[in-house]
DNA sequence: GGCCAGGACACCA
DNA sequence: TGGTGTCATGGC
């Protein structure tokens, strides 16, 4: 469906030759931002799980419950009963499905890596992501995620944000590009370093959140449009 | 009081 | 294979 719209969002037009202007741009108004919040790896993993199509504010009450119950261990987990789990993360929405995906995460990194996720880091990132695409409820941004903030391996995410401000700046439409194609697109044109990729995608999780929200209304003092 | 948020899966035609 | 429904809290 035409947006009569985009133009209005498209004074810059995003291309490969200007993807790293535009991460400047947005670096200039939020500065480098210090993401994913997280004190270990696991933590941050299951940080990727719970915040599927949630606010990171509803994220952050259900991991300090799982802090407070001392959970946050493979151990723990392995031994929690998955009504409890769900229990502890009901702050973070759609809790009995993000309990069954958690445990499911949890069985794989005991049976698999030994509990460890250091272990992980050692694997190629396409087997890596191909295992945790096998997970129940583990999709393409979720397991892309885990990869990059939790592994440290380079590895671009895209997510519902990125779609809509490509879409907004006339590069994609919202739903026509496949995730791969956009994934691509960063990765083919920016250097691949895991730093440059964490603080990109976090910088368009910020424009979002500030500017292009599925309403409209901040889109007109977008960083982008100057 | 309604909309929507850092998705993924099941089901149906 | 693509569209639609389901999950189901809390902030704004």
């Amino acid at each position: 469906m035409a947006d009569a719209n985009i133009t209005d969002f498209g004074q810059m037009k995003i291309s490969a030759n200007n993807l790293l202007q535009m991460y400047q741009m947005l670096k200039a108004r939020f500065g480098f931002l210090n993401w994913w919040p997280g004190d270990t790896p696991l933590e941050i993993a299951l940080g990727a799980i719970l915040t599927q199509s949630t606010s990171w504010k509803n994220v952050e009450k259900a991991i300090a419950n799982l802090k407070k119950g001392n959970l946050l261990s493979v151990e723990a987990l392995s031994g929690v009963e998955p009504s409890y789990l769900a229990e502890l993360i009901r702050p973070s929405l759609y809790y009995n499905q993000k309990a069954k995906k958690i445990k499911g995460f949890i069985s794989y990194l005991a049976n698999k890596y030994d509990s460890d996720l250091e272990k992980m880091k050692v694997v190629s990132t396409a087997v890596l992501r191909l295992e945790l695409l096998d997970l129940w409820g583990i999709g393409q941004e979720t397991a892309d995620s885990i990869i990059l903030y939790a592994l440290d391996k380079p590895i671009f995410v895209i997510d519902a944000y990125t779609r809509r401000i490509l879409s907004r700046h006339g590069i994609a439409s919202v739903d026509d590009k496949p995730y791969a194609v956009l994934q691509h697109f960063f990765q083919d044109n920016i250097p691949q370093e895991v730093e440059l990729y964490k603080d990109f995608h976090a910088q368009i999780v910020e424009v979002g959140k500030n500017y292009c929200r599925r309403q409209r209304p901040l889109c007109a003092a977008c960083p982008l449009k100057k």
